[in-house]
DNA sequence: CTACGGGGTG
DNA sequence: CACCCCGTAG
């Protein structure tokens, strides 16, 4: 069987309304170490994968290894039951065709519990090499949302130039363009307030074109996180990375689309 | 005539919008111990009815009995031009096809009358012997609406199951199923908080099963009250009732479903 | 025009 | 976490 209790469903609520207009349905994976799934969009396009390693369950308990299929519309109009601050127990029993969730909540005066039907979903597994990039960003996760907001109005794509000095997001359209220039800033995190800076690790400058659309599908996850990482080579997927606190992470991967160099 | 002053608006407005939805049209019943009135539904299936006392006007002046028909999608249209905190006056003159409305200003700056065309609508007045109940459940009225709001994403209806330990609602659809467990808790309103607590008063352990789709109906009958009254005996009509202060009460009148025990 | 769901603010 | 407002859908 497979038991684990979640202190804060605010948590997982966020997981599942991020990747929920992505993916419909994926098998999530569970063992000894923990949570996980991953999944292609509908078109094939973009994967997501995220992880809740087991030490951030407590307790977390799983006997053997399992790949339950769930809906992801389902699993979300559930979670809608749940208050933020409600602890959540995630059961299977071996065998079982559901999934159990039961929400309780702060005061204990209120116990709710939800099945959800498992599906048969027959998941070809993509392994991910775990490689090095060339260029790794890392920045304030709100900024990142705000600016593929704002270039979405300008254009269907963005640009994304990385070097040493900072990193350039540019997006071109029939009305005109515009670029959003962040200059890389040593200062992370002053004194423990929420200000991330930007800063950029790399080998090689990258220059990458990007569907704004799907961007504007990851940054769904921005709440879970201050910032977010994004990882670059040229010519492979580009990786986006979410933390979730220490105990795990939301990734998107991305291919680059051909640039029309001009 | 009738004559009588309401010295808050609002009281009226929510009653209105919580039946509105529920029932086209009624006869307002007026005595010199108040107004009253009560109708089912379309389908006939959901009775609402509703009292407000005559000390809950001042002053209130009624010579003789009358019965007024009213159109809820009119009324609703006029008390939508009186402010939350207006006075309000009620008053028909004998033998007049109106009624009027005449909405004062706090500060007095300001008078409205409306007038509304009354309707000839015969009423076959359903006398509800004043009955008891098995099973009477007190609880937070905000809680009641989640719960009818959360359960509906689930299925079409719900089983309410009233135990000493609690009460129970269940519902059962396509992708699962859920249910909710509101623990008996003894403190009600800890320290003038609006916090209700959930009370069980029962001679039978009652199990029903009620359509939501109306169950969202009475539940715009919360603003009215921080708790409902749920009164249930197994196989009648359920009650459901929201106290308007300490002057009169709003009534919903349920069939319960022949139960599909699995 | 009305009702329901989602997002933002206090 | 609760309440209020706005936008979208029926």
């Amino acid at each position: 069987m497979l038991e684990a209790r979640l202190p804060q469903a605010s948590i997982l609520k966020k997981i599942v309304e991020s990747v929920k207009d992505l993916v419909s349905q994926a098998n999530f994976d569970c063992s000894d170490s923990g949570i996980s799934f991953q999944a292609m969009d509908e078109s094939n396009i973009a994967l997501s994968s995220f992880l809740l390693r087991a030490d951030g369950f407590d307790p977390y308990r799983c006997d053997r290894n399992l790949s339950l299929g769930i809906k992801f519309a389902s699993l979300s109009k559930i979670l809608k039951c749940a208050g933020n601050d409600d602890v959540v127990i995630i059961r299977y029993m071996d065998d079982a065709d559901i999934l159990s969730l039961v929400f309780e909540s702060p005061n204990n005066e209120r116990i709710s519990e939800f099945d959800i039907k498992l599906l048969d979903i027959d998941s070809e597994y993509l392994s991910i090499p775990d490689q090095e990039f060339e260029c790794k960003v890392k920045m304030s996760s709100s900024e990142f949302s705000r600016i593929c907001r704002d270039l979405m109005t300008i254009g269907a794509s963005v640009v994304i130039d990385a070097t040493k000095e900072g990193v350039k997001f540019s997006a071109t359209g029939d009305d005109g363009s515009g670029s959003v220039l962040l200059k890389q800033s040593g200062s992370i995190d002053n004194e423990g307030r929420g200000v991330v800076g930007t800063s950029v690790e790399m080998v090689e400058p990258v220059s990458l074109e990007l569907s704004l659309k799907y961007l504007n599908n990851f940054t769904k996850a921005a709440p879970l996180s201050d910032s977010v990482a994004i990882n670059m080579s040229n010519g492979i997927p580009v990786m986006f990375q979410f933390d979730v606190g220490d105990i795990g992470y939301i990734r998107y991967f991305l291919a680059p689309q051909i640039k029309d160099d001009d």
